[in-house]
DNA sequence: ATGAAAGCGCTAACAG
DNA sequence: CTGTTAGCGCTTTCAT
């Protein structure tokens, strides 16, 4: 393997008989240069093939143009969606990240931040729950560098945070079915130690009652989040509250298995068609990770996370703190998107 | 903002009384250093808050640690979970990775490879599909990094690439069918252009014939991934063609599309319950991209891609090319995994 | 076992 | 407009 000589700039300089910093100047078009000069210099750049070692020039003093994230677990969809929102927009300015992952539980995030740091990274994002922000955030201020959290649940630690609100994303959906005529609204799904569901049990609550509506804890139904699970609790739910018109569910997965088990149950009562039933009986609605292809098809109504424009907004907020050093706004939180259904 | 001084192995040695060559073993572990003076400079260092940089250590001419690695979509389930798997691994080999979205049309990938480059990556990844393969080899070769390629799709350039074995995937999954008794197996969904569901459909015929069963292009259905599009063509399908008794669905969208049009059609049918018409009548088989936790309860074998491996594989070779500079075998194929129902 | 000194590739004053 | 000259923070012979 032919070990191609690194070419440097005093290769190019050479080539194209000017000083180094010359093809400095050209490079980063700060200073003045003749077109002539200009036009000899990039000829020899081409010619070398030379790429330009940013790591010696931000050396130098100035910036990387990178930076770090550490994020909780790629392969949830929630996290997956907002690095791809993030990456994009930062690449859109120029800029490059550093991805790292944490594991879910979050371990080890002063070691990799501090890796993060070691790399010259101009600013750090971390995705996902962390236990001691408090602490990251002040070894962050330390380093001078610009830190930002971005969670999907809330967060109590004093950071600069970007989260989505999932108050309203409940308050949203749970409106959307009380203007549809519903009086009776179920919940179901999600393990009540949830920081995440316990926020929008809360807005399911407070919609309820503000608009006179009954609160039953009977109608607030745990459930692992499975199909099979899911399903069954759905069934039993309908049988011993005949009367709940509406049922909200707290992610997709429990949305498929509630419609499943409504589905069983409209059979057993035997109407004559499980879609009349689904419309005449009960109404499902749901939470979103992230836009579900298939939550597409069902005829139910269901908020979603907006994990992409998260991404975004993180780009924008570590790219303001970088440039303008300015810490204000410390909770910056993010709509949902309600996919209504005809 | 108190900008802090940034602190250098200079401090470091000043603090500790030693010099920087001696600091600079230290961090290194290299040189052998007195019990003593080591103690002092780990103090020192832990004192001051000491962090390395990285890019003046690499700049003497070391290698920088950091893979590169170009992926087209993130937000495609497949990806992320092979970023995440790649990621994982390369990390567990105090590798870092340096993340860059493409766009789903694998555009600018030239500028980005360079990008990656002047960065000083050690190496490079691509994961996606990309036109112009050879040409990026070539470059890489010139450029003397490493470059290996991840694709969920076959390819043609002449790479070194890690994929899937779709065929074996299809292969696996009409063999369980036929194994169960199948002899009339239908197939559903995918788009005629794709690579992927060619090489599928490729499996499924040729394990078809294998066992002297008959292969109609009639049975073989096209089906934009849409649940409701799904479920219309398996209506209309077992209503043509009633003696079919499996259906194998090109993805988990078209797989619970299917399940809808099946249960419809088990309700006209007069069957007493949609679970034992299922059964009796028609089973469902899937190709899932990554591990669906949709599909997890439902009474259908699938077969998913070994995305999290490709990646665990993809930092394996890429360490192995670094390592080595050998660029032995150039089409690393992965098989998928059955998973079955009882 | 430790220190002195010479760069790595590039940028940024400061001169011309 | 362009060239000279110091370094940035660290590693690495080569001395001691």
């Amino acid at each position: 393997m032919a070990i191609a000589k690194k070419i440097t700039i005093n290769d190019v300089a050479l080539a194209a008989g000017v000083s180094v910093s010359t093809v400095s100047l050209v490079l980063s078009g700060k200073g003045r240069i003749s077109t002539a000069t200009g036009e000899r210099v990039n000829q020899a750049i081409e010619q070398l093939g030379f790429v330009r070692n940013r790591q010696a020039a931000s050396l130098r003093g100035g910036q990387t143009g990178v930076i770090g994230l550490i994020v909780g677990d790629l392969s949830a969809p929630f996290y997956a969606e907002l690095t791809a929102g993030l990456t994009e927009a930062l690449e859109a300015q120029g800029k490059m990240v550093f991805l790292t992952q944490s594991g879910p539980d979050g371990e080890n995030m002063l070691h990799r931040f501090e890796t993060l740091v070691s790399q010259g990274v101009d600013g750090v994002i971390i995705a996902g729950s962390v236990d001691r922000g408090a602490e990251l955030r002040d070894r962050a201020e330390e380093a001078g560098v610009p830190l930002v959290f971005a969670s999907r649940a809330s967060y109590l630690d004093e950071v600069d945070l970007i989260r989505p609100d999932n108050m309203q994303a409940a308050q949203l959906i749970t409106e959307h079915l009380i203007r549809r005529g519903h009086q009776r609204i179920a919940w179901l799904g999600g393990q009540s130690s949830s920081l995440t569901r316990a926020e929008r049990v809360g807005g399911y609550c407070a919609t309820l009652l503000k608009y006179g509506l009954p609160f039953h804890s009977d109608w607030v139904l745990e459930c692992e989040s499975s199909q099979k699970q899911a399903a069954e609790v759905m069934t039993g739910l309908l049988r011993q509250y005949p009367t709940i018109t509406a049922v909200l569910c707290y992610n997709s997965v429990i949305a498929m298995g509630a419609w499943f088990g409504l589905m069983r149950a409209g059979k057993q009562s035997g109407e004559d068609s499980v879609e009349s039933y689904f419309e005449q009986r009960v109404t499902l609605a749901a939470f979103a990770e992230v836009p579900e292809a298939e939550l597409d098809d069902l005829p139910l109504t269901w908020v979603t996370l907006p994990a992409r424009e998260m991404g975004q907004s993180l780009a924008e907020r570590i790219l303001q703190r970088i440039d303008t050093g300015q810490v204000s706004l410390r909770n910056h939180i993010m709509p949902p998107r309600l996919v209504t259904r005809k």
